[in-house]
DNA sequence: TACATATATATGACGCATGCATATATTTGT
DNA sequence: ACAAATATATGCATGCGTCATATATATGTA
């Protein structure tokens, strides 16, 4: 039936902005302003270490755009720039003491009105979500970096205790997933 | 159990942002500009005859803001203001034929890529989404404005034909709710 | 080794989309 | 008839990003 299908995109999609204005509402409480600061956080609070070039790739912004936005995070003194181990061209992002601080809040913030969401269904039906939904984001076609796309703004603890479904589903996984990254596995 | 349960608001979280992410890659081809233009031109195709005091409502922009944002809309001719028939000072906003077009490219572009999540699941799998959707959809705390901040990127056609959950979960569905603004029920 | 090319970051100049403060037109209530 | 509220519009400022380009480092090749 197409009918009944473009009904259920329709009610995807209308979850899907339900949930992005959440999650920005909650963002908007903890002082981030406008733009992919709070997504920068997140970021670099999942992949301590990542250089300016693979947060732009991420955050889906152009390199200078993604240099001012780290400029103003470092400004504020959320983010530092270390230097890279490997390369003397690449810069080592790192959250500081209020940076994590500030991802906790963003985190806590995105956690709480998410949950409330969920509030309606029963226990078997939450069990039930959470499978089509691991279904859905596994399927969705990435490579390691569309992952972390998808996932600049969770809580990388609880998903990769769980084992994140989009993390699953790199071809790569094994080798420098976030579980083989953080040294688990 | 907390831990699963903060799994699954990761999961509807990573869901939420694939969604719009989607949403937004398929606005982006059809040649809308940044910022909340795409949602301008499906909001006032839901809601023809909106005023622009409105709009910013649902579009979460403040009202000068709003005024710019049709300005530039009417300067490339998908949106024209007329007099609203009870209140002179009020405009009424509409598509023009430009507009009507490029809000059936952007509905077009976001059913195909949502639908494309959707594909995974089996018909029965399907039928469980949908339904668990509708109660998640129909228990955000709205009134009759904040359901149209919901459904702004919405294609209201199948929605309404199939009983929009978030619609009906307004107190004033009946009065003033999308089927009683269309002449329908 | 030397040099060409690629890569990582940074900077200058600029523009678009907004916000705030305020002005104007119209309506509503007393 | 007049005060207050409401709908839209405008001047000005700014944040967040873009493009073009510069600089530093790395890599591959003769």
């Amino acid at each position: 039936m197409a009918q009944r299908e473009d009904t259920t995109t329709n009610l995807l999609g209308a979850l899907g902005v339900a949930v992005t204005d959440h999650i920005r509402a909650g963002i908007d409480t903890v002082g981030e302003h406008g733009g992919q600061s709070g997504a920068a956080i997140t970021t670099i609070g999942i992949l301590p270490g990542l250089s300016v070039g693979e947060l732009a790739g991420i955050l889906g912004l152009t390199h200078p755009g993604t240099v001012r936005l780290v400029d103003r995070l470092v400004a504020d003194d959320l983010v530092e720039k270390t230097a890279s181990a490997e390369d003397a061209r690449a810069l080592a992002l790192r959250l500081t003491p209020p940076g994590k601080q500030r991802r906790r809040e963003i985190l806590s913030q995105r956690s709480k009105r998410l949950q409330g969401m969920l509030d309606v269904l029963s226990g078997a039906e939450r069990r039930q979500f959470d499978a089509l939904l691991r279904k859905i984001l596994g399927n969705l076609p990435v490579n390691r970096q569309q992952a972390y796309v998808v996932c600049r703004y969770c809580d990388a603890g609880p998903c990769f205790r769980n084992d994140c479904p989009v993390d699953n589903a790199c071809p790569d996984a094994a080798t420098d997933g976030l579980a083989a990254m953080t040294g688990r596995r």
